[in-house]
DNA sequence: TATGATGATTTCCA
DNA sequence: TGGAAATCATCATA
């Protein structure tokens, strides 16, 4: 007798009529000869399934290898399969079902944002606000320094892009690469045991959770490089740079030679940010800084003041002698010469 | 590396 | 709102 046959007649007994977990379709059908057959089938393999754990290791697999081949197999197989789907699957499937997590969303739209993720843009909204900085700071020889600094950010942000890439390439092939051989892995096994289709794709599910949060790593990490570096650019106080020593002698000299009344007008404050080529605003920090420090320590600025008195009366002297004027910008208050370089205001500074 | 110089920012006031 | 004053942060130099 073959194995089969031997499988298919000995341990007879255990109906499936009746069974509290197999399908109705399962139970019908098993009167007369046939359905009697079928139920003596069905007992057989679960009995044998029962004891194939107190049996050696050889005639467990043989065991198994008759079983496989049974021709109830699929059948027993296909109820397994449903009743697992009906019970653990469709608990699981129910708290599986989660929305988007927002700090993900937040991260996605940042990365977008700053050109990290997404099509590349040229250095994202980050790169634009250090190019409007660069522009807005403009002192002289800042320019070319600025334009450095900001093919600087973008260099560095395209190598963090270009790093977040590469990862999540990586995380991404591997993803790929462990599904196939989980599932690889899952349908071979489901020759042995019951593994329906929709436990393949719930397995699959979970190892792209599993990832997805690896990537939600890479995705946090790549947002704080960007953020430091961002910082790093923006924070004008660390970009800070002396004015180059031409537009200092330009404030200078409009400072000592307007020095009783040291306010230039706005037309004046534009002139004089036009020939230092730096801001408006960074000439009124300019006068405001020197107004409060010259008045702070004036001994100290003495020697400065009488040097741009007398260079600015050489010049003077020059002008009237060509019959040309003075270049330092006019201003409605100025007062046209050289006041002794102490500090007589007759405005707001006592 | 300490220190002074200096450009920028913040807070308060008239 | 512009300016004074205080403060911060970086630069430059001894």
């Amino acid at each position: 007798m073959d194995e089969q046959t031997r499988l298919m007649h000995s341990h007879s007994g255990v109906g499936m009529a009746g069974h509290p977990g197999l399908p109705q379709h399962m139970q019908e059908g098993t009167g007369g000869t046939d359905g009697d057959g079928r139920k003596q089938d069905i007992g057989d393999i679960l009995q044998q399934i029962m004891t194939i754990t107190d049996q050696s290791l050889d005639e467990a697999q043989a065991r198994k290898h008759a079983l496989n081949c049974h021709r109830m197999k699929p059948a027993l197989f296909n109820v397994l399969c449903e009743i697992k789907e009906k019970t653990v699957l469709s608990i699981r499937g129910a708290q599986e079902e989660e929305p988007p997590d927002p700090q993900l969303m937040r991260l996605d739209n940042m990365l977008l944002a700053e050109g990290v993720s997404g099509p590349e843009k040229g250095g994202g909204s980050a790169a634009a606000a250090v190019a409007a900085a660069a522009a807005a700071s403009g002192g002289v020889g800042v320019g070319a320094e600025n334009t450095t600094e900001h093919s600087d950010y973008r260099a560095k942000l395209t190598q963090i892009r270009q790093i977040y890439h590469t990862e999540l390439e990586k995380y991404e092939q591997a993803c790929n690469e462990f599904t196939t051989h989980v599932m690889n892995l899952l349908r071979e096994q489901s020759r042995t045991r019951p593994i329906s289709p929709k436990e393949i794709e719930r397995m699959v599910n979970i190892i792209h959770r599993k990832f997805s949060s690896i990537q939600m790593q890479l995705k946090q990490s790549t947002c704080e490089a960007v953020m430091i570096l961002r910082s790093r650019f923006l924070d004008a106080r660390r970009k800070r740079r002396n004015f180059n020593k031409q537009a200092t002698e330009i404030l200078n000299e409009y400072f000592y030679s307007h020095l009783s009344n040291p306010y230039p007008s706005e037309e004046a404050k534009e002139e004089l940010a036009k020939k230092c080529a730096i801001t408006v605003a960074q000439v009124s920090n300019w006068f405001g800084n020197k107004r409060i420090r010259y008045k702070k320590n004036i001994g100290k600025f003495q020697e400065e003041a009488n040097m741009y008195a007398a260079r600015t009366a050489v010049n003077a002297a020059n002008a009237s002698s060509h019959g040309s004027q003075a270049n330092s910008p006019s201003t409605p208050n100025s007062a046209g010469g050289y006041p002794s370089p102490c500090y007589q205001s007759d405005r707001r500074i006592q």
